[in-house]
DNA sequence: ATGCGTGGCGTACATGTGTCATTGAAGAGG
DNA sequence: CCTCTTCAATGACACATGTACGCCACGCAT
């Protein structure tokens, strides 16, 4: 249940992204598939990926003279462990009021209400 | 829109929570407010009252020879601001799939639910 | 061969964070 | 008053993070 790999910082989670929506990529590929207003350095990239392998985020392996790095911890898992670290600490561990603030506070359009309530009934009779 | 301050570290968020509940407090009560399973030293939480000024979350007078510290930014606006990043950076600005994984992947109460449609309903006749 | 683009690896370095130790002055007790 | 206690204010320090440079090796087109 601890997330026993240290957590991922702000870059870190930025470039984890990318890798996960490439599936298994080089540097250049992730360096190529930034998104224009976060400019990076083909380095900084690849310490990135050193970071993130460093910290059990990523595999990789050398293929030829190009490393190749690939996700090693899904999305979903990290998901959870931000989250649900947020949820700690901005809300005492309760989901409720995070619940409360996506709906209130946050434009959710006519379609997120539906399927909301469809989430909502399916989580119902299971 | 912008978060026109820096945003708050992990240490920084737990003091100020305490300050929030608090309304009004010394270092000393701040300290004196720290959970049991969260032990700091005295320097640590008058450090991080200090930090927090700095970046403009809280103001401080002094009276008589003790500084009182308050909150100057509401929880709200914290809350709001953290959530936005978290949405942002883990799933793209769709605050749906959060809603998602708090339905599904994280344990709500027969009451989480029932509230839950109640915030829909009320939501959906505005 | 020579020189250029591609890319790995190690290194660097400023700033941010977590955590205290030390300094220094205001008030309490004699 | 003078010393002792008690805190507030400041300094410090190690580790994390954001961002990048430089050097070197390889392969390809002059």
């Amino acid at each position: 249940m601890a997330p026993d790999r240290s957590p991922l910082s702000r870059g870190e989670l930025d470039v984890a992204r990318l890798l996960w929506g490439l599936k298994s990529a080089t540097v250049r590929e992730v360096h190529a598939a930034l998104p224009d207003d976060r400019p990076l350095d083909f380095s900084t990239v690849q310490t990135y990926l050193r970071r993130l392998e460093a910290k059990g985020y990523v595999t990789s392996v050398l293929e030829g003279r190009t490393r190749v790095y690939r996700p090693r911890i899904r999305p979903k898992t990290v998901i959870r462990e931000t989250v649900d670290d947020l949820v700690e600490r901005l809300f005492g561990g309760e989901s409720l009021p995070l619940m409360r603030h996506l709906i209130e506070d946050r434009g959710l359009s006519d379609e997120d209400l539906a399927e909301l309530r469809r989430l909502l009934e399916k989580r119902d009779d299971s």
